[in-house]
DNA sequence: GACTCTATCTCGGTA
DNA sequence: TACCGAGGTAGAGTC
């Protein structure tokens, strides 16, 4: 990786027109090519940036960054003022743990979660435009279709009402009912829910995790 | 900002848990606190981060930032490469133009772009699911509901037809008509608005700015 | 390659 | 502050 500080200017042409004004910033050059232009706020969003795969030219005083799309990122070095290259080898990546999925197996071991009397069915049941979260079936023989979300927003409940109108093509299946369940449905989704006909659940991650690390213990 | 280059292990608990085993990373420390580990791929998303407001403690050979919400990184420093900083003063910020929102007021100010005899009402007008990006009155009285995109695809027609199921629940603005305005109109959302009843248009946003241009001229 | 969906999404606006 | 929508979303997974 090589790392530029740098008084620059930039430029970017492509999906929208940008310009930066003069100013000391960080360069990042990785050894994907990718290129990142930090300010000295703000940890997470490049100024600037453009990503592998592209073509960087280096010119006195200027780098241009162009695309096979057609986006072009100029920067005007005014003023270089550290300039640095490290060897960075790959390394093991990011093991992550806790978000939608895991909430997913856990409502699918504990559906009263979400209602009472309900046979747990399916994971992950195909549709043709997406798999649906959870398949349940109801104590009245009816299925209910469930979406997990971590935060459920009107997407959410975009997607269920159209996995919905899918499942009820199936007459084996039909009538589906639905249900958005997160950790926390907004607002609006619950108004638009309402009005799709579809129900709407704010499950307790932390309790949900809590019942099935009890219910591991009794087992043992 | 100050830039380390080290190997190093990091951990991250707070709304997921991550870990990240040894290997060479770059530490960026922003003046206003935020923390950035950036792998050698990848020119966007860091590997670990802590947005500002944050505390960072620094032992011999571990970082540990926390901030209010509990969230907590750790870093632990094997062998510290290099280690610099550098004076940014604030600079100006990124001047964007082309957006969605530009668009927006144009065509606010030029609904003749959108269609004949149009009167202007609102811009961002309420809904219980969110504003209408404009509102106008047409020559025969009746409303006319107009969401703008950059790109004009399938969501956008949604959200438009989201939009006017709720205003046809107010008798005084019944029946309303909806328009997709977008530099292009993808042919799938051509197709899904003429299911849903809902006109498109696509507008020139090169156009409007040079007779926006002109009008102000005129103007002075 | 195109499409879909998630995200510690970030970021900006507004009530 | 919380909520909501846009993004040059990026990035991962699937078909």
């Amino acid at each position: 990786m090589r790392v530029v500080i740098a008084r620059c200017r930039v430029t970017y042409a492509g999906r929208l027109s940008a310009t930066l004004p003069s100013g000391v910033r960080l360069l990042m050059v990785k050894a994907d090519g990718c290129v990142a232009i930090h300010a000295d706020v703000g940890a997470y969003k490049p100024l600037n940036w453009m990503t592998a795969p592209n073509h960087l030219v280096e010119e006195p005083g200027r780098w241009v960054v162009t695309n096979a799309k057609g986006e072009c990122l100029t920067i005007d070095l005014e003023e270089v003022l550290s300039d640095q290259a490290h060897a960075m080898e790959d390394s093991a990546g990011l093991v992550k743990d806790g978000v939608e999925l895991a909430l997913r197996d856990l409502l699918a071991a504990a559906p009263d979660a979400i209602g009472p009397d309900l046979e747990f069915v399916q994971r992950e049941y195909p549709t043709p435009i997406g798999p649906v979260d959870l398949l349940f079936r109801g104590a009245d023989g009816q299925m209910l279709a469930v979406e997990v979300k971590r935060k459920g927003e009107i997407d959410g409940v975009e997607q269920l009402a159209r996995y919905i109108e899918q499942l009820d093509h199936d007459p084996r299946l039909r009538p589906v009912r639905g249900i958005l369940a997160a950790t926390r449905v907004a607002p609006q989704a619950q108004v638009l829910a309402a009005e799709r006909g579809l129900g709407w659940v704010e499950v307790d991650y932390e309790q949900l995790k809590g019942e099935r690390a009890e219910l591991t213990l009794f087992e043992l």
